[in-house]
DNA sequence: TAGATTGTTAATCGATTAACAATC
DNA sequence: TAGATTGTTAATCGATTAACAATC
């Protein structure tokens, strides 16, 4: 909402994870410059898109030297926003669920996973690494006096659109939906669907091209 | 490799699979035809795009009709390879593994999961969901044995890029990777990768810009 | 300074939308 | 037949690539 600049197209974004991820790569081979041209050797990308990708969002870079891995990377992680913590839910403590607790290369992206959330009352009480198993009546006292910001939906399919409703009604101001459903969410709730099954199908549809 | 008629290009490739679901809610609903515009309120793209989507692989449709939705979807089917089965094999019986194993909508899709494999003693040997873990020592000579096209590696990232090596050595088909490495595979084996960080960076950037 | 490489403008390419004739 | 809606061509829009002057 606040500086609408000139707003980045999505496409862009979806490559700056990328460009974070390779930086991460080279700066761990103690890589201090990079050019655009060895950033488009390393990702596939062409010199000329990654310098206009850059420069949406400033002048990262330097003429006649490059770009500097470090200070690149940080630029990238205050675009996106991996400078904030997040306090984060996980609702569904099935074996995704717990799966994804389990994770731990999200804790560096500033998600915070503060509790699960099932229904479950053989779990219910329990831990799953360290982090409680809440039952789901509490959810939403729980997200509003804990300042919660994202939820992890892991439910399953039928019981993902109710969940999210109420996650909404409470306040939430991110979702990162696993459920296969369609939804749509006001404006002011962020979410961010993983479709397994439509990846799987994009697979199966290359698999058939390449072998039938 | 056979059928290269004119190359369809991906954007309209991860489409089909929206397509796909929304014709099944409307199917499971009782509805028999479709327009256009009726899909476009339903999937949010436009009457022009759908209609344009799906031109690229035939006339579905009928004028001053529409689409008769069952078999829309059956040509669907059709062009995703739905209708062929994989032979599927998950590398890592982890947490994510085994979700991934228990998750009954990839039946559907014709990935048939026969085997885990994974390192760990304790496991090997078990079922999950009466499905076989193996010790991934054995995993090449299964593979050929049984004919495995597909394998989903669930593996952590640092055995990631050996676990794939090896099994393109051994002729896999085709890849779904949850494991967060890039990794360039030869032109016939189809790599679909997973890539959890670069959904929750989207996700981060996008609740940067909404609220802060 | 000379060489290298950016930032940025202009040209191209591809994808989306609009329009409408064909036809069920 | 008249109305509806497709299939398809043409127009527009946006994203990628090419080119190069600016400058470190």
């Amino acid at each position: 909402m606040s500086n609408k600049t000139n707003r980045v197209s999505e496409t862009v974004i979806r490559r700056l994870p990328i460009y974070h991820r390779y930086l991460t790569d080279v700066i761990e081979k103690g890589v201090e410059r990079i050019s655009s041209s060895e950033l488009s050797n390393l990702t596939g990308f062409t010199a000329s898109q990654i310098r206009q990708d850059l420069n949406n969002f400033g002048g990262f870079g330097q003429q006649g030297y490059g770009y500097n891995t470090i200070d690149l990377r940080e630029q990238i992680d205050k675009i996106l926003g991996m400078d904030h913590v997040y306090n984060t839910v996980i609702v569904g403590a099935g074996r995704l669920g717990s799966a994804i607790a389990n994770y731990n290369e999200f804790k560096e992206n500033g998600f915070k996973i503060q509790a699960l959330f099932d229904s479950n009352p053989e779990i219910v009480g329990t831990e799953i690494d360290s982090i409680p198993v809440i039952s789901v009546d509490k959810m939403e006292e729980y997200i509003q006096n804990k300042n919660i910001d994202v939820a992890i939906i892991t439910v399953p399919r039928e019981y993902a659109v109710d969940v999210i409703n109420r996650l909404i009604e409470c306040g939430i101001k991110g979702i990162w939906n696993f459920a296969p459903i369609d939804i749509s969410v006001p404006d002011n709730v962020v979410i961010e669907n993983i479709r397994l099954n439509d990846s799987l199908l994009k697979l199966s549809y290359y698999l058939k091209e390449n072998f039938l």
